[in-house]
DNA sequence: ATGTTATATGAATATGTGTACATATATTAA
DNA sequence: TTAATATATGTACACATATTCATATAACAT
């Protein structure tokens, strides 16, 4: 028999089947891959992890990661498209603060539990 | 008083200060970084998933995908490289498996609680 | 009005990432 | 040994991404 074999693209069609079958939905695999490509960067990370914390304005996220105000308007505009961040205004300044908290915290506690791998 | 003026980079001290006390960890950063970059990729994510509910060859992977051996060959090594996926040899056939099943679990949830956003 | 400050935005560039194609390796069968 | 199969790996290229620099906008003070 040759539902084991590749080859000519004969494969296990049952596992293949139910992979399929349990697929995640195409809109979770979109929305999902959007968010974590937002926290894979190093300062949108720290970025998200302050903010749950305090408000903050833009100079205040440039000086605590060393970055220019700059990098740091064009980090916070991927996180607010994302809805990640919300901000409030006060007079010149912008101050932001991390959004869905829960949420939020949720990740980072996931992200934690692949910490201590042997 | 001037704390509360950027211009020449000086910003809320406190606010900083206080971040920079409570900001993450180097360790932290770079390993979370490094797999939220791996789950950012829709091919990925769905082999992860896949892989979650059943061992599978990399031509099953494909198939599945609907990708190039090739392809799936390429993410798996990076998988692998991360410790996501082990796999066992029979014959010429590699089964793969997804490996942390709780904390790759969790990971799925917490991505799942930031899809019904108003 | 003008000037100043905080932030946003656009463009350019450098670096990273995913895929395809070609080739190599490992296991099995003959 | 040789051949065939499943997978791995190297290279190249197209594409995305992050940062920098320059410029624009918005609020406020004068």
């Amino acid at each position: 028999m040759d539902a084991d074999r590749c080859g000519a693209r004969i494969v296990h069609g049952d596992k293949v089947a139910r992979a399929k079958a349990n697929d995640l939905m195409v809109d979770f695999v979109e929305k999902s891959t959007l968010l974590f490509k937002a926290v894979s960067d190093p300062g949108r990370l720290r970025i998200l992890h302050a903010l749950l914390d305090a408000e903050m304005c833009v100079c205040d996220l440039a000086a605590f990661l060393d970055a220019t105000e700059s990098s740091v308007s064009h980090q916070l505009r991927l996180l607010r498209s994302m809805g990640l961040v919300k901000n409030r205004r006060d007079g010149t300044v912008l101050y932001y603060r991390a959004v869905p908290v829960k949420a939020l915290k949720g990740l980072f506690d996931a992200a934690g539990r692949f910490q201590a791998e042997p």
